[in-house]
DNA sequence: TTGTAGGCGTTATCAG
DNA sequence: CTGATAACGCCTACAA
């Protein structure tokens, strides 16, 4: 029977030696440290590996005896846990993903910033996808995520993979919509009230006598896009100025869709006396496109931007903005989700959040009429 | 025999269902779907799960007929394989770090997206993590990431954690510092020139015919301030103008520092007639201060602001700016990890690799030589 | 061409 | 109070 037990061990010794030289680290040049784990703190303490855990998570009472030999072990051989395995064990990784289109979109910046500063302090880590607005990657995403285990993911939405939201809805898969959301669908969502903020820039332009307003809007059929029109007609009706539908433009919600809905009103035989723009890039697309018109501002127009700049303020014209919450946004889309699966507070109803959205008002609005343009200002 | 056989799998079935009461998602409400796993695939085709992994990952050849019964039974299942195993068994989580000061400054911005592109494409994930130049931060986010088993790291370091670092390469760490580096250290570095950086805007301001250059410059002690002074220096050596210690000012990387910097260089009794700003947020500070204080620019002040915005060129004055090749100091970072993580190509030997930087001539220094202001200026 | 089974590093049950 | 050990899901050496 010794002679049998001694068998076994070399035979596994054997085999262990063939790991060892198959995984652990083939190429000379750039073999890694052996990771220390927790079988050979638990050898060094002379204690069994179930103690050592135990000490690790503090888990179940330990003698202060035990516990000092551990700690001291862990301290020699500079132990840290495998994550990795911990998270095979106990289905659950501390990491949730984000997927945003572009984390270069100031916009999406600070949101993310408040993801991460609440995940953090409760322990999550954050993988970032950007999807650029293409649901391929999104989709792409959505899986590897999945593939990787994150305990839920935060999304920006596209638009076209409503089919695979729902199906991870119907898996309980952990999910909180950011920004955006598809309709239909169980999913909490964290949004900006957009109809709103339009309704407030609209109203402050008409307050101040403006009649004829210009939209520079963003990308058609997206849900933000289709709400500040609601908030835009609302203004207007409110104070019953008629709809003129050549005052909208819809752009992409880039540079380059402002600067092509600035001109083109700019173009009107009857223009605008002002213009709001809906998002951060298409303000500054609008700018520009003033700018290279020789159009003042707010002389001979006046603009509302959206999002908040932390340069607002230190250019000319200090504009005028529509500032979203968006650190808040983050904040409390993550909120929402750790809170579900830390199952602390109630789960969140599946439901949207709308948070509202502030005018900040500066210079670019000018604090009277524009002498209205003629079509040929473009000098 | 038949007896034992029997019995043994009783008991794993009992065992089985232990476990699959406690581990399988406890709690009624919230229960989430049981993934589906090799096993029930392998089950379902009627084949071994080795060969569900092969085909999985094509890894040894299966004839076609068995191929098919594999992937038609994923199909029906909707298998995904779980990373956490494969990763725990492979020794690597196709995932990499990313650490760096504050994904809300515009700058890191740019960055983390040059990061992520290449990332994505090689088929890495990208854990992110701020640490607010807070190196204790610094040093729990390594040990996270550490314990997670990312690949490699990418950290724009701060100045506390040395010997984490050296820890780091000794235990073989893949790791790549961005943007800035520790000295003495055997840890691949991508920055861009700032020195050089430096050089060029001063040089620019003295052929436009200053002699009194104000400079607002970022945190003191970090590594690219230094060379930032440097370059200033250079530049008035090689012109003859004497160093005027006034008229620099040590800020802190953010608006506050530009803002108090611009100030105090407003106040001086001989103020300067150009004032260089080191720092993207710097230079809003100063543009701040130089409106605050109602001094025209470029008029009354020259300006070259560092990092170029989007903006820049979108509202008044048109910044004059050196701007840093952000994007591909991640992206070039990126690469270098990946290299080295895919031994592909050559190892990077651990230098540092500077990006040169590119001067953007705009209005804010105007042609001409603005008329020298008087200490009152600031009415 | 395919199957068997050990082991990756943990956790946690059960049995002392 | 502590230890032995199955299991998490996968990959892969070895055997057939």
């Amino acid at each position: 029977m010794a002679g049998k037990s001694a068998h076994l061990i070399t035979g596994i010794r054997r085999i262990n030696n063939r790991y060892l030289k198959v995984l652990g680290y083939r190429k000379k040049g750039l073999k890694r440290m052996m990771k220390v784990t927790i079988k050979e703190v638990a050898k060094l303490a002379g204690v069994s590996i179930a103690t050592v855990s135990h000490v690790a998570n503090n888990s179940r009472f330990v003698s202060d005896q035990a516990k000092s030999a551990v700690l001291s072990a862990m301290e020699q051989l500079d132990y840290q846990p495998n994550a990795v395995a911990k998270s095979l064990r106990q289905k659950t990784t501390k990491t949730i993903g984000l997927i945003i289109s572009d984390i270069s979109n100031p916009f999406f910046t600070n949101l993310v910033r408040g993801v991460e500063d609440v995940a953090n302090k409760k322990g999550f880590n954050l993988i970032l996808c950007n999807t650029d607005e293409q649901s391929q990657k999104e989709k792409t995403y959505l899986d590897v995520l999945s593939q990787k285990q994150v305990d839920g993911i935060i999304v920006a939405p596209t638009n076209d993979n409503g089919v695979l939201f729902h199906d991870l809805v119907h898996k309980k898969f952990p999910l909180v919509f950011v920004d955006r959301y598809l309709e239909d669908m169980a999913i909490p969502a964290v949004i900006s009230d957009s109809e709103d903020a339009a309704y407030l820039a609209v109203k402050h332009l008409i307050q101040l006598g403006h009649t004829r307003i210009g939209l520079a809007n963003s990308l058609p059929s997206i849900q933000t896009t289709n709400d500040r029109i609601k908030g835009y007609r609302r203004a207007l009706t409110e104070f019953g100025i008629p709809y003129d539908p050549k005052l909208v433009h819809q752009g992409d919600s880039k540079v380059d869709g402002g600067y092509k809905g600035g001109n083109k009103l700019l173009q009107l035989a009857n223009p605008p006396t002002a213009i709001f723009a809906t998002n951060n890039l298409t303000t500054i697309g609008v700018m520009k496109a003033l700018q290279h018109a020789g159009v003042q501002c707010p002389e001979q127009m006046a603009v509302v931007g959206f999002d908040d700049f932390e340069w607002a303020s230190a250019f000319r014209p200090n504009l005028t903005t529509v500032a979203q919450p968006v650190y808040d946004l983050g904040k409390i889309a993550a909120q929402m989700l750790v809170n579900l699966l830390l199952k602390k507070g109630k789960v969140p109803v599946p439901e949207i959040t709308k948070l509202k959205c502030s005018l900040i008002v500066r210079e670019s609005c000018g604090s009277a009429l524009p002498r209205p343009l003629r079509a040929n200002t473009n000098n």
